[in-house]
DNA sequence: CGACATTGTTATATAGGACTACAATCGCCG
DNA sequence: CGGCGATTGTAGTCCTATATAACAATGTCG
């Protein structure tokens, strides 16, 4: 244990659970005029994306899981041993957000930070068993969800749209 | 004047300009293994998002605008005397939000409250003569910013991803 | 008129971040 | 090999955008 595991972190306080803020979704109000606010792309983008938001929400229902924290998960799963610092690029956030996920993680007993030989500074984080147990499952029913947010378009629009979207994440 | 605009409000401090998180964008980064995550939609759709909410945050940059203000201001211009729980109704937001939001266009000259003849409860919501011109550039700038980041696709790509977006955001 | 619903409002709580400063450690360069 | 700048994790602070609940004024409808 070095000097920076010592201080005693209020795991308590950061484990709690988010009610979260309801996704729902952003219902088309009668007798508005939106002007050429769909035509927007980014207006567009978000309506959709808060729309699979919501799907992924129902998926994850009860885990106290958000959207950052499932995709930690699964980063984990893939890429055991990553830094704090490579996980907070990897979700686009600043480092210190990156480490009160991996406490929560931690709190919750699905990862763990193990030292890393070549590096003093850094720590390497790993999935539990628990963890492992849960983000399997997670996958399967967020997977699910997924599909079944796709219904309402084919397969050839799924395809089209992944492309497209990539072009445009890019 | 009834008695819910006498209580005086603390304008000034809902007025700050948000200096706000910088969206940037969700990099991919080298040598992580993502597996199946950019097969989600909510993903792909996210990571879109936030692409194009980074055009959205360079076209409003200065001005104080977050894609609530922005979108709020649209929707009085094309729909003078719209209440405040419409106007919560259209952004997806809980009715104490659109109101936060209506206090902060009031405070900013943006907007203004009249009372409506047909129902003493409500405020009518309308459009300043200043905010009328600040949406109206605003609008400019963001088609503008829009067209620019939607250069990554071409016009049928365009097209056809809004349609289905669409279908997906219902 | 009286019960109930709706509107705006206020107060409160919380998640989710960013930002800064700091100590330990690394890596490089002279 | 020794020192200095860069990097990592950390702690502390701050702020925004929300939601929720309780309330008074007003509307609506039986």
């Amino acid at each position: 244990m070095t000097k920076r595991r010592l201080a005693a972190r209020d795991l308590a306080r950061r484990t709690t659970l988010p009610r979260g803020p309801r996704p729902s979704s952003i219902a088309r109000v009668a007798g508005i005029d939106y002007l050429d606010l769909d035509q927007h792309l980014g207006y567009a983008l978000r309506r959709a994306q808060v729309a699979a938001f919501d799907a992924f929400h129902r998926a994850t229902a009860g885990a106290g899981i958000t959207r950052p924290r499932f995709t930690a998960l699964v980063i984990l799963q893939a890429n055991p041993g990553i830094t704090q610092t490579t996980l907070g690029d990897v979700l686009g956030t600043a480092r210190s957000g990156a480490m009160l996920l991996t406490d929560w993680l931690e709190g919750q007993g699905l990862a763990e930070r193990r030292h890393r030989s070549d590096d003093g500074r850094a720590w390497g984080l790993y999935l539990t068993g628990k963890g492992q147990r849960l983000i399997e499952r997670l996958r399967r029913r967020v997977r699910a969800y997924d599909r079944r947010f796709a219904a309402r378009i084919d397969a050839r629009e799924r395809r089209e749209l992944l492309r497209v979207l990539e072009k445009l994440a890019r």
